[in-house]
DNA sequence: CACAGTACCTTGCAATATAAGGTACTATGT
DNA sequence: ACATAGTACCTTATATTGCAAGGTACTGTG
């Protein structure tokens, strides 16, 4: 129902996350589920995507409870990709409210 | 590009100015362009979709100043959509919120 | 009479969340 | 030995929706 409003903002939650210590994508989808609801559908082509267009990177480490996780690390650009996707969610989610207040008024 | 950002809110940004008063679709391109990039072909299928869904009704007022205005009205039950779709939204960026200032930390 | 502004509309494309399905490993219970 | 559950990865197909691009038509102004 909501999905519509987690478009383009999934993105710079992950980034955030990613972006105070590496995570695997399981733990990634469970951080976020503390807050909305999420699925393994949504989040590894995301991290697909994340990387293809070079803002994270990733690396294999072995596990003992089960298969091998694969950890996201954020890049350079990645971190500056944070940084301009968190301005633009705050000029956003501002106008928004503007507009839910009734201010900016014509007369 | 912040594209994404739009779905989901511009329905709820339009049926929030509708619930302060009738507007006509060029009107509330107008309008919603003061605070954000939007375009004609984003409007009119959205006022389409909730008029076909019952949130809002329209009616035409001849106009000197060019072609008449159809004007776009909320029925009760886009009341109800509207606050519904308020309290979602100010939940949903609680939540990102949340997230960007990376509280609820794990230890 | 061309042009700009107002005002309506539609078609097609692109992006992306998600359901649904699949693989494979570890550990536990029977 | 085998079923089940939990962990962990992934892909495909579908639905939604913002937007560019294009079209119609009316009222003025140069």
């Amino acid at each position: 129902m909501q999905t519509q409003l987690k478009r383009g903002t999934l993105e710079l939650c992950v980034l955030s996350l990613l972006c105070r210590g590496d995570c695997y994508g399981y733990e990634l989808v469970n951080r976020i589920s503390d807050c909305m609801q999420i699925t393994e559908g949504t989040i590894y082509p995301l991290l697909k995507r994340l990387k293809d267009s070079g803002s994270i990177d990733s690396y294999i480490v072995e596990s003992q409870e089960g298969p091998p996780r694969k950890y996201y690390r954020v890049t350079q650009s990645g971190k500056e990709n944070q940084q301009i996707q968190e301005q633009e969610w705050r000029r956003f989610s501002a106008a928004i409210n503007k507009i839910l207040d009734g201010e900016g008024e014509v007369k």
